[in-house]
DNA sequence: TGCGCGCAACCTGTCAACAGCCTGTTGACA
DNA sequence: TGTCAACAGGCTGTTGACAGGTTGCGCGCA
């Protein structure tokens, strides 16, 4: 067998590795989730697969439906892509101006603010030579270090679990090269307003970043489906 | 036994139990979860019980220690409460800014209104008549009726998972008659703010409900506790 | 008397097996 | 030919048992 002894427990490695499967789309939205064969499929029993089921249920990865029925992969409704967008973007909001704040009262190391500013940068010459995959990888860094900049642990582990499970429905809007300078753009204006140390700006425009960036964004190629 | 079969899986029933024997305080903050012990207390196996626990993990009320240790109720450190009032007070006040917005669309029902506005004034008999209790219950029914008025399923359950967080920590900061009066208080004025069709009012009154009203009077009551 | 080592009990991590239910299919009857 | 009912298979829900590690206690030694 290729089941090599992790040191980590059963359940967490079927976590990790259901996630992984279920954000690939390699299980699709809606599939129902057969125990005995994903059991054997990650090479483990069905008990800890269960107890990793259950934590991705309260992930809202997947949902369990009428007893005797199991689980399935999620299927995530527009409603619900949109409502998460909310959420995502008032958490950005958030941070932002906490970021704003923390560098208008002197708590922001100035080296943490040019090291983002140095990021965006590289976006904007990803974006500049059409490289979608590297901004994509860079952009997902940024928002990364934003997070911890902003030294918030709820706020960043919520975003990020809100984050994946949008990731239900996966969208490749940001492979046109003008969305990929707009979208740049706005992580300037975002940063210039944290400098500024004006959190009110911050906020808005980090909330304006998700909801009328991401989430038009999202639209526009849903409408373009 | 006294076990009469429920018709609810085991792991959602040993959850519901596990919830209320940890935010009742009868399993403290810190101590440690037999499996054994509390399957048979809880009169099952220990595999739907590590499957509820599992789920608790993710809900923030357990906690997994390294490996080969199990699970213990969560301990929740200061820091971590004064972040969750941050999460719940940016819920709050993006709740109370759409019910602003919907009032100002005209797709807010006034029956709606009338009804919360109805409950703000016995809320306010409740803190004239010194019943806490009463009022204790009516606020929490009031806020959920703000979160269904206000038509976000979203916003609306993660408010209530760090609300049910946050009881990990069992405050009784609304004891005092002039507190619950300050805090009704705000109920009017959050409401006042949607009645007007105000959204960046009632957003910032929703927000400072939660951060300047109950984490303030959180901190006072740490201050005498 | 204090410290360290070893043993024993316990507890978690994991698995395989059993019972009941749901589902899909097949066959018979109107 | 359409529909209903009975049956078979599979799958989930649940349990009990086994193996490895951890903890705490007691004994021996310095």
């Amino acid at each position: 067998m290729d089941t090599l002894p992790t040191q980590l427990p059963l359940p967490e490695r079927a976590r990790a590795e259901l996630e992984r499967l279920i954000l690939s789309g390699e299980l699709a939205p809606g599939s129902r989730l057969n125990e005995v064969a994903l059991a054997a499929r990650l090479g483990l029993s069905r008990g800890p697969l269960r107890e990793a089921l259950r934590g991705l249920e309260r992930d809202g990865l997947v949902t369990a439906g009428p007893a005797g029925q199991g689980m399935s992969v999620r299927r995530l409704e527009p409603e619900e892509m949109a409502e998460l967008y909310d959420m995502r973007a008032l958490l950005q909001g958030f941070i932002l101006a906490r970021l704003a704040e923390r560098r208008a009262a002197g708590t922001l190391a100035p080296a943490v603010l040019e090291r983002l500013q140095a990021q965006v940068a590289a976006m904007e010459a990803d974006a500049g030579a059409g490289d979608a995959a590297a901004y994509y990888a860079r952009n997902l860094d940024f928002h990364d270090a934003l997070h911890e900049a902003a030294g918030h642990r709820r706020a960043a582990t919520l975003y990020g679990s809100l984050l994946k499970e949008s990731h239900l429905a996966r969208q490749r809007s940001l492979s046109r090269p003008e969305r990929m300078r707009e979208s740049n753009a706005e992580h300037a204006a975002m940063l210039a307003a944290v400098a500024e140390g004006d959190p009110a700006r911050a906020r808005a425009l980090g909330e304006a970043h998700v909801a009328g960036g991401g989430k038009r964004r999202w639209l526009e190629s849903l409408g373009q489906g």
